[in-house]
DNA sequence: ACAAACCAGTTTGTATTGCAAACCTTTTGC
DNA sequence: GCAAAAGGTTTGCAATACAAACTGGTTTGT
C-alpha cells in the first residue's frame, strides 16, 4: 500500500490526471461533443497555443485517448483528431466522478 | 495576449490551478464543510502521505487559502488547519465554474 | 536512567509536467 | 523567385507532485 493510513476512498483520489488537466479536459470535451475535428479548430476552441496543443495531443495519443489522423488535403497536410472508445470512456468517467464528487460539496448560492 | 487565436471563453482556461489539483481539491473540500481539523484527521480523510499533505498545505497557507495554526495539546505538539473567507471563496468559485463546465457536457448514462 | 520506538510534521531530491519560444517544412502572395 | 504565412513539432526551462529521509520532541520498555 502507497498510502500509510487507511483513506476514506475520496472519489478525487483516484482521478486520471491525464483527463484531470483544465487542457486536456478542454480538449476532450470538445471531441466528446463533435467527435473528430482538425488542429486548427481545436486550437480555436481551446485558446491553446500549437505547441502546447501539439504536446497535451500527444500525450493524449501516447494514452491511446485520442487518435491522429494525418491526411492531405489537397497539397497541405491536415490533422485530424478523433476520439478513441477508449478515450470516450476515460473522459466520461472522469466526468461521472466529478460529479459524483460534487455532489457531496455543499451549494453556495 | 498570451493566446495567438481568439478562445472561446472556455470556463476552464482560467481555473486556479492552485485549487485544481486533486489533492488540494480533497484538502479544501474537507475543510469547506468541517471548517478546521488537525494535520492528522486530514492525512486520514485524504489519505496523503505526511510530507505531501505537509507541502500542499504549505501552499495553500502562502496563497491565504488556509490557516495553520500550531499549538500545543498537552506536551505534544498539534498544527489546525482552517479555512480562510478567501479559500471558502476561491473553493466555491472553482466548484461553480465546474459544476457550469459540466452542465455543457452531455450525460453518459 | 537510558535506549528504542513513536509521534507530528518538514525538508530534500528526483522525476514529471506544462508552457511558450524557437524551429521546421510546405505553400501562398506579389 | 523570394518573403511571409500556414501548420505543426521540438526544445528549454520553470514549476509541480511525490515519497524518502530527516528533525525535534515524547513515551515506553527494562
Amino acid at each position: 500500500m502507497a498510502r500509510n493510513h487507511e483513506s476514506s476512498a475520496q472519489p478525487l483520489g483516484n482521478v486520471d490526471r491525464l483527463v484531470h488537466e483544465p487542457a486536456r479536459l478542454l480538449i476532450l470535451s470538445q471531441l466528446y461533443v463533435i467527435d473528430a475535428c482538425d488542429f486548427l479548430f481545436m486550437q480555436k476552441q481551446t485558446g491553446l497555443t500549437k505547441g502546447n496543443l501539439s504536446s497535451h495531443l500527444a500525450k493524449l495519443e501516447d494514452a491511446g485517448y485520442v487518435e491522429i489522423i494525418k491526411e492531405f488535403e489537397g497539397k497541405r497536410p491536415r490533422t485530424l483528431l478523433q476520439l478513441t472508445p477508449s478515450g470516450r470512456e476515460a473522459f466520461s468517467t472522469h466526468v461521472a466522478s466529478l460529479r459524483q464528487w460534487m455532489d457531496g460539496v455543499p451549494h453556495s448560492n
